[in-house]
DNA sequence: CTGAAAGCGCTTACAG
DNA sequence: CTGAAAGCGCTTACAG
């Protein structure tokens, strides 16, 4: 007489000895192992159904070395931008049978290097994505290669081993393109930080482009990345003699505080100033005019990261460069 | 004469060797429990620093049955919102010797019983936080359920079990008491979409401070949570005969929509309208006028839901309330 | 096509 | 205060 297991007794020895074979032959099926006979299989997977057996992470990782976890670390404060990468690498991991764990790290923190190798010792995870610019901080580089621990960062500073990024100079240069396309003749820039290095690329495909249609920077200044950078931009830019007719900034944020200081200064965007932008960031539909602007392709580079993370040959140290997207709206007209 | 051990054997097994000791001591040591001799424990703890031994998690929870994993779930269309609660579970984790599985979830999917047993069952996590609002979700309720994880929900619809959540209704009273100080007496409420509880919550608290006051609502609209409702609705606000002087918008997104659109009819925040929103999300302060609102403590509820899950004692189905934030900004002044 | 045995690296009782 | 033994639930060689 055979009394129904308890909940917990779902274990590969239980299925087997239910299905009346070895646990190896169970351990076949669940891995979907080839050469286990029709017939036996189907009787394994009604009784790994019935039991509703599920093979356990912990026991599989211990004796086969891998852990089916992959890794996503980034920077605490760089969460929203984590966030959207988070979306596709779960996806990716899940149609793998992976599960992603996620390391917030503190910029700051003294101990980071420990951080992240008492991560990595305890849960030894099968591979790490980096996000900038977590991915060029040495501490973390180094604690990953000493656990030999495979990764893949997304857009660092230099391309080398795996890298997942987009071509940030030519997402700039296209900017120009367009602004030069709607008639614009006289654009500004608004930079970054100097120690970015998105700053200094976004730079380089503005000034290229504007040489490129023989023109020259109609006027320059320089931004952190913030909000209010950008706003104290447009009191300088507001008081100009002669104004640009269009003004990219090195990023969404500051697009946006230069759109509300010109706006607080009587100029009319698009209509008396172009604006463009670099991220779009969710706030960029949540103004008027709503906010042109470069996508990055987050969810499809994170999906990217993992599969080349996951793929059966060892990890290409090559750089993969998925297209961005120019998001044009309201902000960019013709000029005045 | 002893080798330099290679790289992966640091196991427990080569450190109680090399120290001497059996493995059950290393153990203690490693777990900080109590009842070794303090020499043999300076001993170990050498050896441990000298091998760079890290327990295996994989290991440790096979034996044990507990997975040192906490996980967090919310629906993928939410990942701004998870993202901040993540930053302070993937803290409170870290301080506990805990890691944070991040799983992000479609809403749509039809098989979404099943992923989230796949993962419980995989992982095993030692608690599970669930955000709103997959956190009213039968189908995710019951898996957990099915496995028996603990779970605390944060701001769910009904206070079931453990919660963590602020006080809604108060904080859209606190919200209108701010209006009525300023000097307002016409205040308009933007409603958010009927099926969403916290609609509700906000509804009743401008709906009761208002009659608290004596006075009476001065107009309403129904929105659903978007910039772009918040749009159509000042055109209808524009329109009217004897506009209110404060609009409280059940949410910034909806708030946002209301500025723009009334400032492209020509009306100025907060000089000809105040407008408040509920949120604090980054978009409110990438505006101008900066928008007023209500904060959410997410990283102190996050790291509250992980105490919780981690608390020896049993979980206690019990709510948490913890203190809203009023953040008032340029965007709510004296009426005209 | 199938199985018996060993063992991954820890923790849990238990004994002394 | 310390240790020897068992075993968590799987996968990995290996044998037939």
């Amino acid at each position: 007489m055979t009394s129904p297991p308890p909940r917990d007794s779902a274990t590969i020895v239980n299925v087997a000895r239910e299905a009346g074979v070895s646990i190896k032959t169970v351990s076949r099926v669940v891995n979907a192992e080839a050469g286990v006979h029709e017939e036996t299989r189907a009787r394994v997977a009604e009784v790994i159904q019935r039991l509703n057996y599920r093979p356990k992470l912990s026991a599989r990782s211990l004796k086969s070395g891998r852990s089916f976890l992959i890794g996503l670390f980034y920077y605490e404060r760089q969460s929203a931008y984590a966030a959207n990468l988070q979306r596709g690498a779960a996806r990716a991991c899940r149609e793998a049978g992976y599960h992603l764990v996620v390391e917030s790290l503190e910029d700051s923190a003294p101990d980071l290097d420990r951080q992240v190798e008492r991560t990595l010792c305890a849960l030894r995870p099968d591979g790490v994505i980096l996000t900038p610019s977590l991915c060029d901080d040495p501490r973390v580089l180094r604690a990953l290669q000493a656990q030999a621990t495979p990764v893949v960062r997304l857009s660092p500073c230099v391309d080398e081993g795996p890298v997942v990024r987009i071509h940030e100079m030519q997402a700039a240069q296209e900017v120009v393109q367009h602004l030069l396309a709607l008639g614009h003749r006289r654009i500004g820039f608004l930079r970054g930080p100097t120690d970015q290095i998105a700053s200094a690329w976004r730079l380089q495909g503005y000034e290229s482009a504007l040489a490129a249609a023989g023109l020259r920077s109609a006027w320059q200044a320089d931004g952190d990345f913030t909000f209010e950078s950008g706003l104290r931009a447009a009191e300088r830019l507001a008081a100009l003699r002669r104004r640009p007719t269009a003004v990219f900034a090195a990023n969404d944020d500051m697009a946006l505080g230069l759109l509300a200081g010109v706006e607080a200064r009587g100029l009319r965007v698009p209509q008396d100033l172009s604006l463009v932008g670099f991220d779009d960031t969710p706030s960029a539909t949540r103004v008027w005019p709503t906010l042109s602007t470069v996508r990055q392709p987050l969810e499809a580079m994170a999906v990217a990261a993992v599969q080349a993370l996951l793929g059966s040959e060892p990890l290409a140290p090559r750089t993969l460069v998925l297209p961005h997207e120019l998001m044009l709206r309201a902000s960019s007209a013709p000029p005045p």
